[in-house]
DNA sequence: CAAAGCTCCTGACCGC
DNA sequence: TGCGGTCAGGAGCTTT
């Protein structure tokens, strides 16, 4: 499930073999992912130089000589393959190739399709056009947040998991920055007072940045070891800890699951509240 | 309009 | 060992 975090770390495996090289051949194994591919989207890529390399949310963001980008998100299983150093040939679930100028062979395997590849026009917003801010830039803030939730009645969870308000948060990533700030899950958004909107902002930025500085490190094992980008396990303080104890200083509570909006959601309920 | 529910998909896991 | 059932989740779509 890759968030913010794991994109940012693919972005940067990534960017070696394509920021500044041509693709000089793409080859689709099926006619869709999640949704189609653009129309002619092989022959609209190739030759295209990669000028840039971004991330915008969750989505990875190619931009082309001509001006169009190509968009790619991961969906929940999406993970890049630098080719060469891989056993087989083809796996399952290989369904994008893209071959660069600079030699560099890039597979991109999803077995559960929720990612997909779209090509935008010049100055077409497509996808982008109603995500909120980038959490880790000035743009978010704890006075955006409070703002921002200011008329919210759904639980803070809830709230913080639509990428109209801020964008890039997943499920695991907004579930620790909750534990973090001791606020239960369940609070309705607008009840959080300007405090807790504030020290619940600054604990998003250093939860995703801490993510973001382990991938890296995780990623130059990766890539050495079999050229895979994909998302990393880390080691998380309350997602998945079911029936645990309280990671918190002298809590003492244990860890229980519970659903939200058909997501599932971990906390404390002693020292969340 | 907001909010909640449904849906896509496959692999992992569980109990028998 | 195999089989059926359940779960995981991003985000677009549908329903309320």
């Amino acid at each position: 499930m890759p968030e913010l975090p794991e994109v940012e770390t693919i972005k940067n495996g990534l960017m070696p073999a394509m920021q500044g090289q041509c693709f000089k051949h793409v080859q689709l194994n099926r006619e869709n992912l999640r949704f189609a591919f653009s129309k002619n989207f092989t022959a609209r890529l190739d030759g295209q130089k990669v000028e840039k390399l971004s991330r915008r949310a969750k989505f990875l963001l190619a931009e082309l000589s001509s001006g169009e980008k190509l968009l790619m998100h991961l969906g929940m299983s999406g993970s890049f393959i630098i080719g060469n150093a891989r056993a087989k040939q083809k796996e399952k679930h290989d369904h994008v190739i893209f071959e660069m100028s600079g030699g560099a062979r890039i597979i991109y395997n999803d077995p559960r399709r929720f990612g997909f590849m779209e090509i935008l026009e010049k100055g077409e917003q497509g996808r982008l056009a109603n995500l909120g801010p980038e959490p880790l830039s000035n743009h978010f803030s704890g006075a955006v947040l409070a703002h921002r939730l200011a008329n919210k009645k759904s639980p803070i969870k809830t709230a913080l998991l639509d990428q109209r308000l801020v964008a890039g948060l997943g499920n695991i990533y907004v579930l620790e920055a909750l534990f973090a700030v001791g606020i239960s899950p369940k609070r309705p958004a607008c009840d959080l007072s300007y405090e807790e909107c504030a020290k619940l902002a600054t604990e998003i930025k250093q939860v995703l940045q801490r993510a973001i500085r382990a991938g890296g490190s995780t990623l130059n094992d990766f890539a050495h070891a079999d050229g895979n980008l994909g998302y990393f396990q880390h080691s998380f303080l309350v997602y998945g800890r079911k029936g645990e104890q309280c990671l918190q200083e002298k809590c003492g509570g244990k860890i229980i699951q519970i659903k939200q909006s058909g997501r599932s959601s971990f906390y404390c309920p002693k020292c969340q509240n």
